[in-house]
DNA sequence: CGTCTCTTTTACGTTAACGTAAACTTATCT
DNA sequence: AGATAAGTTTACGTTAACGTAAAAGAGACG
C-alpha cells in the first residue's frame, strides 16, 4: 500500500470519488497527474492535494477558492517579494478560518441551548408531576 | 427601528440580499412572509430564519439542508414522540457541527505551520547571516 | 485472434441557486 | 390625469460541479 503512483481507479476507491471528478479537477488545474502513455498516474502530491480539496469542499469553498488555497501550500522557491505576498494572503485566509470557527462555535452553542429547551419540554411532559 | 414587519426592500438592505433571493427562499419554504394585499411583509420570525439561512450558507449547507435544520428550531407544540425524534435529529446535527469544528481546527493548525515554514524561508533569505 | 477490462476523449445533460428582463398592479406625488 | 417608485408574477438565462453516454485505444488472457 501507498505506492509511488496510483491509477485513477485506485484513487477513486481510496477517496470515494468518481473518475469524472478526478479528470474534472485536473482540467481545473487542481491536480496534475503524470502520464504513462495515455493513462494518468496520480502521485503522492496529487493525493495530498485531493485531501485538501475534499476538505475544502466540506467547508463549502468553491473549487476556484480551493485552487487559490492550494497555491499557498506548495510554495517552491520563489522571490522574497513573492513569498511575502504569499504570507499576506495566507494571513487573510487564516483570519477567515478563525472567523468561521467563531461562527461555528456560536452555532454549536445555539444548537445546544435549543436542545436544552426541547429536553425541558420533554421532562415537563412525561415526568411533569413534581413542580419542586 | 426593528418594526414588527419589514418590506422586501428593508429586508434586502438589512441583510444584503436581493429581492429575488427572498422570493426564492419563500418559494423553497424557508421564509413565510405574510401578505398585505400583494406585498410581502417579513416578520421577526422571518428575520431570525434568514439569519440562520445565511449562516448556514456560509457553512456550505444547501438550502434543503438548511430547511431541515430550521425545522429543529421552531418547535411548536408537538407530541412526545415527535419531540424525541426532533431531539435525535438535533443530536446528529450537533455531532456534525462538532466534527466540522474539529476539522476546522486541523485546517487552522496546518495553515499556521505552513505559514511558519514560509516565515522561516523569509528569515533565512533576508537575515540569513547568523546561524545561531 | 477475439474478448474483456480499464482508460481515454468528446460532448451533451442535470441540479442548485439565483440573475435578469418583461409586463403588470398599486400607491404616491405633482 | 400623468408620472414615478416599489412591488408582483412569469419565465428564460447563467454558473459551478459534476453525471452520463458514446466511441475508441491499449494491455491481458484463453
Amino acid at each position: 500500500m501507498d505506492p509511488e503512483t496510483m491509477s485513477i481507479r485506485e484513487m477513486c476507491d481510496a477517496f470515494e470519488v468518481t473518475p469524472r471528478t478526478l479528470r474534472f479537477y485536473e482540467s481545473k488545474e487542481l491536480l496534475f497527474p503524470i502520464r504513462e502513455g495515455q493513462k494518468r498516474l496520480f502521485t503522492r502530491r496529487d493525493r495530498a492535494r485531493l485531501k485538501l480539496i475534499l476538505r475544502g469542499k466540506r467547508f463549502g469553498f468553491s473549487l476556484e477558492e480551493i485552487r487559490q488555497l492550494l497555491e499557498l501550500y506548495y510554495v517552491g522557491d520563489q522571490q522574497e517579494t513573492q513569498l511575502k505576498r504569499t504570507l499576506e494572503v495566507a494571513r487573510e485566509r487564516l483570519d477567515d478560518l478563525e472567523r468561521r470557527r467563531a461562527e461555528l462555535d456560536d452555532a454549536i452553542d445555539e444548537m445546544r441551548s435549543q436542545m436544552g429547551m426541547v429536553d425541558d419540554m420533554l421532562t415537563s411532559l412525561s415526568g411533569g408531576q413534581k413542580s419542586a
